[in-house]
DNA sequence: CCCTGATTCGC
DNA sequence: GCGAATCAGG
């Protein structure tokens, strides 16, 4: 599997949502939750409450280890390989932090909706593919910010028979997300495409915001994905 | 033991 | 860039 847009969208809203890399892992198939760490990593993600990351003392405390000739660990596993890279001869590097009270600016689940600007003339004009474009007001996200769920195992579900599932979607069909990725009734809109683009007219309208002038636009930026947990 | 994320490093 | 192996805390 490769990392396309839409998976590393799916990844990086997952991931800011509070999902777990398993659950991450689960819900794009045919990746490990390393994958999804790395990956996540590698986009610059993380940031997120990790067990294993308060102590400053572990350096020092892995380099006793490390330093200390018997290492009585039983190996299943064939290849071991990877061991290296402890540089004894690094000097433990004090480091006291006095920006403790560093408010996360970024994290702000309970900020409220932008204020709207019904007074604002409204642009209204057409896309390339006959769709309407919208002004700044009346828009939507394209998948409305909720929180999170427990992932279910894609069980196959009656409701959805009919519905355009992952594996329905083709070239001719809009594949706009109905729902969240991983509740029973996830599945795409399934309209046909207007032509050249991914998605239906309807869609399309959502997908594409015209451009507006410099002064007419939204300064704040959009609410981020999720909010507090749900279990 | 299970879970978690972080890190390393051969590929 | 990718991700298995590994580490380490809960």
């Amino acid at each position: 599997m490769s990392w396309t847009e839409e998976r590393i969208a799916t990844l990086t809203k997952l991931w800011e949502g509070g999902s777990t890399a398993s659950e991450i892992a689960t819900e794009l198939g045919g990746v490990s939750r390393n994958a999804v760490i790395g990956k996540a990593h590698r986009l610059g993600l993380k940031a997120r409450p990790s067990p294993v990351k308060a102590n400053e003392k572990k350096a020092a405390k892995k380099k006793e280890a490390a330093a200390k000739p018997a290492a009585p660990k039983t190996k299943p596993k064939p290849a071991p390989a990877r061991k290296a890279a402890e540089a004894p001869a690094a000097k433990p590097v004090e480091r006291q932090e006095p920006q403790a009270a560093a408010p996360a600016s970024n994290s702000n689940p309970q900020q409220p909706m932008p204020d709207k600007r019904s007074d604002l003339p409204k642009i209204v004009s057409y896309g390339p593919g006959g769709f309407l474009r919208q002004g700044p007001g009346d828009q939507q996200p394209p998948i409305p910010p909720a929180p999170p769920r427990r992932l279910v195992p894609a069980k196959p579900d009656p409701s959805i028979a009919d519905k355009t599932s992952l594996l329905d979607l083709n070239d001719r069909v809009c594949r706009w997300p109905m729902g969240h990725p991983g509740e029973a009734d996830f599945h795409f809109c399934g309209e046909k495409v207007n032509p050249g683009f991914p998605y239906c007219v309807e869609h399309c309208g959502r997908a594409y915001q015209a451009q507006l002038p410099r002064g007419a636009r939204r300064p704040p930026p959009p609410l981020p994905f999720g909010g507090p947990r749900v279990r």
